[in-house]
DNA sequence: TTGCCCCGCTTGTTGGGACAAGTTGTATAG
DNA sequence: CTATACAACTTGTCCCAACAAGCGGGGCAA
């Protein structure tokens, strides 16, 4: 009838979290401690703290207590980010331009790659599956904390008229903004976004403990009449807010800074 | 040096998952079978099988064999969701269109209550915080599945001039067409996306185990001159997705159908 | 044929123990 | 004073055992 042992410990515990009795950053009483306060046994202090990691309100690593978590959340207005009619005063990379904006150092790891284009990338491409496409892979941090990984993939036709793109260089000005330039502007986008648990190779490149879920955020970028790239970008669930302004927001001061 | 036994039974599964061996709805063999198959002891394999449990691989309850869990998505337009320029042709509500629209059967359970407006949506309707308003709740299925629950809550001021609202029936054609057609018009929404683990009592409500986040939208609307109301939906993460039409999309054929 | 019960399977909960490995502060040696 | 080594903590991994609880099929009874 009464609730499993080790779901009271998960219970007390996460109530005394959103009381404010640990705040984030704080240590949590060690697993000793705990096994003393519910008369448990270790392994059932450890099933219930695990609930709490799984949860994500909680980190643990060897040798060191459990601590509470700290969040900073990074908001990026997708209607906005790489948007020409919007972004026509701004020089130089989205991502730099919103980040930099919010007071924070930027970084990224860059790598270009000619790789045969994902099934569910080509669909959205609308290119054969197994066609050869230039992938444009990005690792950004944010005060050297990982926080998204970015990969871009353009089809054959499209690295055929603008080679550039195949170059393993970053492009100053971006590459949207360089494709609008030579003729071949983006008109339309096509945003999906979904959330699951990530992948163990995800958790690691993101750094990202059990309990942490990515927000996934797919863009197809249109011309007039095709898609001309697609762009997958993997974010730190609990790092990251993705907002969309739809209409007239006269009425809204809107604010994409650090909460 | 080696990797832990309970993460080789993990990633072993998680491979032979991936390579179809166990495919959507199968029965992952019992922890007995896995436990000579690895030589391992029940509670090794145990581990190895919560954490495919807590990347939402696998399913497991009581007296049941582990189950690889099978997934259809239902996605949600939100540029064309509840947007009056889009459903001018539509009647009715606008959740029942989609998933109607998606040969599904469409179920709610419907509540309206008199509130303290928390702390956040406060904020967002720009109201004193602790101020009274309505909050419409409603918990969606599909198909006798929980789907999503969605939280609407409206500032007193808007309530004083349209009682109707505060009524616990449903609204036929909808409140916010209900809104619109009496001079209070939403034209602009802001819509803020997060992810994160659900709390028990969300985990409770949409029926989720363990290793499924929720996704959150979080719509604002504003009429002319402030906002009107401010809608929470709390989505199943792995059963539904978002999408978003920006800019000119005539060369996408956009499809809001189940997958 | 139909309905019920029981048995054997499954996973869930909880206890015990042992050793490995990482962190941190302290005390000691240089 | 500094640097090293140790000691005392922490959590991580792994084993064993026992009983509870849920599910499903087979057999028995009506």
């Amino acid at each position: 009838m009464s609730k499993p042992l080790y779901r009271q410990v998960a219970d007390a515990l996460r109530a005394e979290i959103a009381d404010g009795v640990f705040g984030p950053g704080d240590d949590l009483p060690s697993e000793r401690e705990l096994r003393e306060r519910f008369d448990a046994s270790r392994n059932t202090v450890r099933q219930g703290l695990q609930l709490l990691v799984s949860e994500g309100l909680v980190n643990s690593s060897q040798g060191r207590a459990y601590q509470v978590r700290s969040h900073e959340i990074f908001v990026l207005n997708a209607s906005k980010f790489e948007n020409l009619q919007f972004s026509q005063r701004e020089d130089g990379d989205s991502y730099d331009n919103e980040v930099l904006h919010a007071g924070r150092q930027p970084h990224q790891e860059f790598r270009v790659e000619m790789v045969k284009v994902p099934q569910d990338i080509a669909e959205r491409l609308k290119v054969a599956p197994g066609e050869q496409g230039v992938l444009r892979f990005c690792h950004r941090f944010v005060d050297d904390t990982p926080w998204s990984t970015q990969a871009t993939y353009y089809p054959k036709w499209l690295i055929d008229a603008h080679p550039r793109l195949a170059e393993p260089d970053d492009i100053e000005e971006g590459s949207t903004r360089y494709l609008a330039d030579r003729g071949l502007e983006q008109v339309g986008y096509h945003d999906e976004l979904m959330t699951r648990m990530p992948t163990p190779e995800e958790a690691r490149e993101l750094q990202i403990g059990p309990g942490v879920p990515v927000l996934i955020w797919i863009r197809t970028g249109f011309s007039t009449d095709k898609p001309v790239r697609c762009t997958r970008t993997t974010f730190r669930g609990d790092l990251n807010h993705i907002t969309y302004d739809l209409g007239d927001l006269r009425a809204h001061a809107t604010g994409g800074d650090l909460h």
